[in-house]
DNA sequence: ATAAGGGTTCCAGTCACTGGAAGGTCAAGG
DNA sequence: CCTTGACCTTCCAGTGACTGGAACCCTTAT
């Protein structure tokens, strides 16, 4: 498989797949020209990748993730409480932002968004 | 004021204050040794720009409103429009997360997390 | 004189890509 | 055989919004 043709199939783009090369995700195969050539377990290896990163999963995390995937000897405990952590932040990035959006709602709702200057939204960033 | 003053004041680190003269939201004057010299308003807009990225809007979006702030003949309507659409944005990215949420929620409670290498977490990123 | 505790600039790094330039390779059509 | 176009290659720079650190300057107190 050539790099288009499994960033075709992984939908990842091809840039990206030489990035995971850069950084030692993955390591394809190379043909007599430098062409990249793609084994069946390197689009097992991008699509885990894909899927973990759709998660939220740092590039870190999916390191350790794919280690984790390939090693037979694992504790599934390691791979729960990396998840767990990773919910954790995500669950906090939720809490900021929804206290965000409640604070912009109550803003926008207040503001007649009319051609007059006056504007609580901007009364509220200026207040002491 | 010194920047370390403007600093517990605003509570932004200096660093940032620096950053934001850097990218020409404020300009501190300075005294006859170089060093920044802070005024009232400069507190009030480094105080505004604090509250405005607390809400999670861009810099841009901030010189925008800093612009807005300062024009006694702004339309409130602007200033609406542009809370209007970050709102959406941060809608946008509190449906991701929680879908993110979701999903790893289901796959932690699958997970027996053990000391065996049997992982439904492992095995969903895995799957085809 | 010196030490502490400010301040200054400038450069590099973060994260995970993304865009673009300059050039090599391959298959098909004339 | 030549060209065209679609691929592929590497390398460098930029993104956003800072953050860390080095090297150096200024002021005040001891």
């Amino acid at each position: 498989m050539t790099i288009g043709e499994i960033a075709d199939r992984t939908g990842l783009p091809a840039k990206t797949i030489r990035y995971y090369e850069d950084i030692g995700l993955i390591r394809p195969a190379r043909d007599s020209s430098g062409y990249r050539v793609f084994a069946e377990t390197d689009f097992h290896k991008l699509a885990f990748l894909g899927r973990a990163r759709a998660l939220g999963f740092s590039i870190g995390d999916c390191r350790t993730l794919l280690a984790l995937y390939e090693d037979e000897n694992r504790a599934s405990a390691d791979v729960k409480r990396l998840a767990q952590q990773h919910l954790e932040t995500v669950e906090g990035k939720i809490a900021l932002l929804e206290a965000m959006r409640d604070t912009l709602r109550d803003l926008i709702h207040s503001c007649a968004g009319d051609s007059r200057p006056d504007c609580p939204i901007l009364k509220d960033l200026a207040k002491d």
